[in-house]
RNA sequence: GGGCGCUUAGCUCAGCUGGAAGAGCAUCUCGUUUACACCGAGAGGGUCGGGAGUUCGAACCUCUCAGCGCCCACCA
């Protein structure tokens, strides 16, 4: 018994639990059918579920139990992402709170408190993706630091390195002073402000009374110039160079050079050159052998190369500024627009440093991953983002790659002695290579500095599939078939698995990627924590069923926009929800059982076959836009059956049958109804899990569970049942709406006469007589005879009736005359192409694809053509 | 500066290859008919951002103007 109302909470958790239990998400490998897989993007250990997460999942979870309905192998592989520096942040934090320093633990006892602390408390985000509904294989579940992911990241990273990809430079590079560590490019977010420009000037060596006048965002930095740069250009100013000048304050020399990154036109012309803090002076420095002089300390205090050690560099600017305001050499400060770069996790400047790094050779790596998309063995879908993608790649940089954490993978490299590198996959490898190299034993100090996170996540395509050994999933399941996610992180892990993957794989690591947008709030702006806008999927889920938001998420997603958040909407696709659920109960209670053996090609009564042929188109249309990925389409094509066709129609349809009095067609017709409610749980099963389930299981003994339950073939449709069943509903519209039209009061009785019948819609009103006086309240339906008889005038006087105007209800002229119309813009177009095709110059100019295109549109109207005159043919013998 | 995208009903948005404008919500009217008021029936509402062009035919293609958004790069 199905219970009087939807109340999702009751059921959605413990179905849940039964699939998972049962082993329904582990795939059938012994399926003769080809596999279909996909790579959950990690979530963070530390991450809590999100309206992204909800979105991504629910869009994966959609095509993991299409696929797996269709019989396929099908593996969902979920598992979690370390998130370095996340992780690290909320320990720390944590550690804080008891007044305790990471540095007060040491390395290793602050890494076994990272592990406990997730153990403990990380993976929320799994539980809660359970509660979507996400059917991922939970067995399998993997983590970035796990044993066999560790080992794939050595083994790859030694590979890389012996192969040359991997080197150590001293370089330039983006330094966070929070977590004292550089960063990757990715990592840096351009902010805009509203900044000052200092304008001041240096003395000329040797000269009282000339100077060079400089512009400068950050003057804290002049104590780090070793040139000012002028442009050979430069009419003004370019007598200065080959002259030296002083530094105020700290009254060093420094040359005046010629380099066109001086531009005549910005600033005042003239560029100090400060070689250790920033990108474009360090390629200068570079083209003039400039010394570099470091002013800042890891913690972006600065150091003893300046006067004001220890300060940060506010605090410096300020001195500085007074300082040489005091020393008459500060001209004027303006106001001034410009971008500064933060840290994106911890919102803090960050400053261009020279340190030892690690870097992985992107360029050369990205080649082949560029190759593959160019070939289109990895389709981008929408096909747009292809673009985004070969922009980055074809101008990607050295990936930086060492992070100076402790959380994370610990790279494998090993110094001797004399600082020779020695990369192995284990210690003792290491020592033995070394104890080769030096022909003894010595001992050897570990790089302590950690890997990017997303080192380890681009290998996650076949790390989590048991790479490097060579299992059966590997073989089954690697390329992976899609790859879901948001275009925020194409770069960051798209991008880095397409490299990781084709450099050791040598094949993709998915055959598609699915790229999805933002999920925004009600009004289009980005949801924030510190907006205060977010909206808890968890409390959705709670508030309106898991199924609901599912449904939704489907719904809105349309390829290449943003979604916006719609309580409203959700609480409607709650409601479609409820709508299915009582249409269910209809069923249970007028004894509509799946009859087993059910042959629905063989039903007599036309609103039966009515409804199979809809069911049909329905699950044609739900199956072509999910193998389109139009996510969209195929929710509404489900909503707008079950909803506009099922419950609006057929089931008050079928109603006058089913209290009737004839056994056969109440026979049949709860069969059909039964048989159609199936189909129904069926094709909504990847979008409404929960709900399905249940009706599945609480409608009838079933031999297959729903979430196996075979997804229909492809099937004959019958058109001509459908014209109709049609006509009756049309009939009805009609009636409905003159009846709303004319202000009837609601028990009004209604005869209807009927004008310019033929023999068909005799026929038809004959079969339909009862459904159509039932859904239209109508106390008769007859047939106009062309005169007005005496039995028409009473009812009008004597039952209260209305004697509607004598036209015939559905206006067959006007739709006669539509119709017409169409078939005379078809010709034309026709004509159209006969005139384009016959002309020389455009056959012959056009190429030939063009050429094609236009017999395949000509030929398609001729298609279009013929459905018309059929149409208006049926219309005239109507 | 480079790239991408958007502008369609009051709101949020669909509209796949050009062939007579759609949904959900909101609004208005009517309705306690035996699945459902988380409901049913009906109605109103759009010169598809402006302009020009291609076409027999344009929301859709081309050009142009205006507004909005995102990504990348740079900014002394």
């Amino acid at each position: 018994m199905l219970e009087k109302n939807y109340t999702p909470k009751d059921f959605e958790e413990e179905i849940y639990k039964d699939w998972e239990e049962s082993g329904d998400f582990q795939p059938d490998m012994r399926s003769s059918k080809d596999a279909f897989s996909i790579v959950i993007p990690p979530p963070n250990v530390t991450g809590v579920l999100h309206m992204g997460h909800a979105l991504d999942n629910t869009l994966q979870d959609i095509l993991i139990r299409y696929n797996r309905m269709q019989g396929k192998k099908v593996l969902w592989q979920p598992g979690m992402d370390h998130a370095g520096i996340a992780t690290q942040m909320v320990v720390e934090r944590n550690l804080a709170k008891e007044g305790i320093s990471r540095h007060d633990l040491g390395r290793e006892k602050f890494i076994e408190t990272v592990w406990q602390w997730k153990e403990k408390s990380g993976g929320t985000i799994c539980k809660q993706l359970r509660r979507l509904g996400a059917s991922c294989d939970w067995s399998r579940a993997r983590f970035t630091m796990d044993e066999g992911l560790s080992r794939a990241v050595r083994k790859i990273f030694v590979h890389l390195y012996k192969d040359g990809l991997i080197y150590k430079a001293k370089k330039l590079v983006n330094w966070d002073s929070k977590f004292m560590t550089a960063v990757s490019d990715l990592e840096v977010v351009q902010k805009e402000t509203v900044g000052k420009m200092y304008y001041y000037k240096y003395p000329i060596e040797g000269s009282a009374n000339e100077f060079v006048h400089i512009a400068t965002t950050r003057p804290e930095t002049m104590f780090g110039d070793t040139a000012v740069a002028i442009s050979k250009d430069n009419e003004k100013l370019k007598q200065l160079i080959g002259k030296n000048c002083i530094i105020p304050i700290i009254n060093k020399v420094i040359p005046i050079i010629a380099d066109e990154h001086a531009d005549p036109e910005k600033g005042t012309g003239a560029v100090k050159i400060t070689p250790a803090h920033d990108f474009n002076d360090f390629e200068v420095g570079k083209r003039h052998n400039l010394p570099l002089v470091n002013i800042l300390n890891p913690d972006a205090t600065l150091n003893e190369n300046t006067p004001f050690a220890g300060l940060s560099t506010m605090e410096a600017r300020s001195k500085t500024i007074e300082k040489l305001t005091e020393l008459g050499y500060m001209e004027k400060i303006e106001d001034h627009p410009m971008v500064i770069p933060y840290g994106d996790r911890s919102g803090v400047i960050i400053e261009p440093l020279m340190t030892d790094q690690w870097f992985v050779d992107a360029p050369v790596l990205a080649k082949e991953a560029i190759r593959v998309v160019e070939e289109g063995k990895m389709e981008f879908v929408p096909k747009s983002y292809e673009k985004t993608y070969f922009e980055w790649m074809r101008n990607i940089q050295p990936w930086c790659i060492s992070r100076q954490l402790w959380w994370g993978h610990q790279m494998p490299i090993w110094y001797g002695p004399d600082e020779t590198i020695f990369c192995e996959e284990t210690e003792a490898e290491a020592q033995a290579a070394a104890e080769k190299h030096y022909g003894k034993a010595v001992e050897l100090r570990r790089e302590t500095d950690v890997l990017d996170t997303w080192f380890s996540s681009g290998l996650w395509a076949f790390s989590t599939l048991g790479w490097p050994d060579k299992t059966e999933y590997l073989e089954t399941f690697y390329p992976t078939s899609v790859l879901v996610t948001g275009f925020d992180i194409i770069f960051f892990w798209v991008a880095r698995m397409m490299m990781m993957s084709m450099y050791m794989m040598k094949e993709v690591p998915f055959k598609k990627a699915y790229i999805h947008g933002l999920v925004r709030d009600e009004h289009g702006q980005k949801m924030s924590k510190s907006k205060g806008n977010t909206v808890d999927p968890m409390e959705t889920i709670e508030k309106y069923g898991a199924d609901a938001l599912r449904f939704f998420m489907a719904a809105m997603e349309t390829q290449g926009r943003d979604i916006n958040m719609s309580e409203s909407r959700i609480a409607g696709y709650r409601n479609f929800a409820t709508k299915l659920w009582n249409a269910a109960r209809f069923g249970e209670m007028n004894e509509c059982k799946t009859v087993e053996g059910f042959d629905e090609t063989q039903v007599n009564l036309a609103v039966n076959q009515w409804i199979i042929a809809k069911a049909k188109e329905a699950t044609k249309e739900v199956t072509q836009n999910l193998d389109n990925f139009r996510f969209s389409d195929a929710a509404n094509s489900v909503y707008q059956f079950v909803w506009g066709s099922f419950c609006d129609w057929y089931i008050e349809m079928i109603k006058p049958l089913l209290y009737g009095e004839n056994e056969a067609d109440k026979t049949e017709t709860r069969a059909t109804f039964a048989w159609v409610l199936d189909r129904i749980l069926v094709i909504l099963h990847p979008f409404m899990p929960f709900i399905t389930t249940q009706l599945w299981n609480n409608t009838a003994e079933r031999s297959v569970k729903l979430i196996k339950a075979p997804w229909p073939k492809k099937e004959q449709i019958d058109e001509s049942v459908m014209h109709k069943v049609d006509w009756a509903i049309d009939l009805i519209s009609d009636i409905r709406s003159l009846r709303a039209e004319m202000n009837l009061p609601a028990g009004a009785k209604l005869t209807v006469y009927l004008k310019d019948m033929n023999n068909q819609s005799k026929q038809n009103m004959k079969e339909f007589r009862t459904i159509i006086c039932s859904l239209s309240r109508l106390e008769k339906l007859e047939e106009f005879s062309g005169e007005i008889t005496p039995d028409m005038v009473q009812s009008v006087f004597k039952e209260g009736a209305i004697l509607l105007p004598l036209k015939g209800v559905v206006d067959f002229a006007a739709e006669k005359e539509r119709l017409r119309k169409e078939l005379e813009g078809l010709n034309k177009r026709l004509e159209g192409y006969a005139k384009k095709l016959n002309n020389p110059s455009f056959v012959d100019k056009a190429p030939a694809t063009v050429v094609d295109e236009e017999k395949r549109r000509q030929s398609e109207a001729l298609e279009s053509k013929a459905k018309v005159e059929a149409a208006l043919q049926r219309i005239v013998n109507l």
